[in-house]
DNA sequence: TGCCGATGGTTCATTATCCGAACCCTTGGT
DNA sequence: ACCAAGGGTTCGGATAATGAACCATCGGCA
């Protein structure tokens, strides 16, 4: 691994957990060597990429990720784009939306939108790490993705977020099929006890799944007329958003016969 | 300087203007050989920082980068940010600042700071509403608003604070002008008599105006010296905010020529 | 058709750069 | 006064970055 590489890595151990993180903690972390743990940082501070709290000397991100964010959105308006049909997902079906996308290997929440409908909701957080197996987003994602990549996800250590969640990769592997074959990836208590969610993929030009969109409920609400509502505005929501993006489902992708 | 200096160096020519970056060109604007420029974008790509699209090879800003913003949102809410900048301004010119943010279409004075320099000073409280035509502040922001928003703040009935506070609207537009061409605004006993404000604008990543970063102080205070004095400081504050926050001013604002 | 220039991408010997064990300095707890 | 832990620094040896040259592909263009 090249040393540019390195000093990113070092940026990941950043969380909602951890927004602030001592250099002896990085080292830790990272499993590197504390004066190349330095070193790195300080040509990250200096880059703007992170900055150092005066009183403790805790590392946090710096204010040149906002440019770059900025500067992102302004060539791939994936989040803006997003927020316009995650809210009216939100209103259409009276439920918490939330839209994931993957990067590298790893998926992460980015944005999200409530409904006023109901006073019990899903609270949702962004730039979340989602776990592959034990979320209706990380099944969605999988379930297009790579032969490989699927293989490195599932050749990890898998947690069981909750008595619900599936970790045993062959029981993994079967459900995937379910989902191709329904184009939409479902989880009931799999995450989080008491919370069922829907979940599309999202396709981008090279007809590459990039990310998910999905909606939590709690699963006290879920009537049957939920359970047919839901799915149906979602899998519109899911097209709507591959499109305005620019992308487009793979041949094999369940098609919306009425679209 | 260091490898990870120089990869993170090439992600500085992306802007507004050259969302997409080819090889060749990336190469020729930072001037290192073109396989390190290479291997750096390759690199940078694994992290998820850039990624090229398929059709040409451009290089533009990765996902990655979103992730890291929303994290720096978590973690560094405006307001302590500004905490520092305000200390070290009160500190510098001895009088009282505030900084206020637009919070939908209305301006709040949200954090201040004292100075112990002289008994007598302004005194403010946050979380009060700014008008935009009586404020110093309040001019700052509008100067830079998008001319809907202008046209929405001054249709509203225009109270005046004091003798001095301006109510026509044409004459208010008249002065905007001016506040553009300085690029700060300033106010003598337009909200309270006998204070003498100045307020430049603080921008946010997509250049838009956020709120106004004020110094207030008695009129009777206000020597050359001061008179020269705070315009100076309240600039520079006014860009290290504008910064720290990963803001950037629009093309047209009058930059610090010695910056 | 073949030539041209421009682009993205790759190779490999040289050497600049990074690495890391050990060290220093300060702080906070006892 | 002592100790443990944190941030920061040093310097020779190991490693990874460097860049000139090369290859492959593309789109004009006569």
């Amino acid at each position: 691994m090249g040393t540019v590489s390195k000093a990113l890595s070092l940026l990941t151990y950043f969380n909602h957990g951890r927004t602030g993180i001592g250099l002896s903690d990085l080292t830790r972390l990272s499993g590197m060597n504390k004066a190349t743990v330095y070193r790195m940082m300080s040509e990250l501070q200096v880059a703007g990429f992170v900055e150092q709290t005066d009183g403790d000397r805790m590392y946090r991100l710096g204010p040149q990720v906002l440019r770059l964010a900025a500067l992102r959105e302004a060539a791939v308006p994936i989040l803006s784009v997003s927020r316009r049909v995650l809210r009216d997902l939100s209103d259409e079906t009276g439920e918490t939306t939330h839209l994931s996308l993957l990067q590298g290997s790893q998926l992460n929440s980015l944005s999200h939108a409530y409904s006023p409908r109901h006073a019990t909701k899903v609270m949702m957080e962004d730039a979340e790490v989602l776990t592959f197996h034990g979320t209706s987003s990380g099944m969605a994602v999988l379930a297009y993705a790579d032969p490989g990549f699927v293989d490195a996800a599932l050749a990890q250590p898998l947690q069981a977020h909750t008595s619900e969640t599936l970790t045993d990769p062959q029981e993994i592997r079967a459900q995937l099929a379910d989902v191709r074959s329904a184009g939409m990836a479902q989880s009931i208590g799999g995450f989080e006890a008491d919370v069922h969610s829907h979940a599309v993929p999202v396709f981008g030009p090279d007809r590459q799944v990039i990310g998910a969109l999905a909606v939590a409920a709690p699963v006290s609400r879920m009537t049957p007329e939920q359970t047919h509502g839901i799915p149906a505005a979602l899998r519109r929501a899911g097209a709507a958003l591959t499109h305005r993006i620019g992308g487009s489902a793979p041949a094999d992708y369940p098609q919306d016969s009425a679209a």
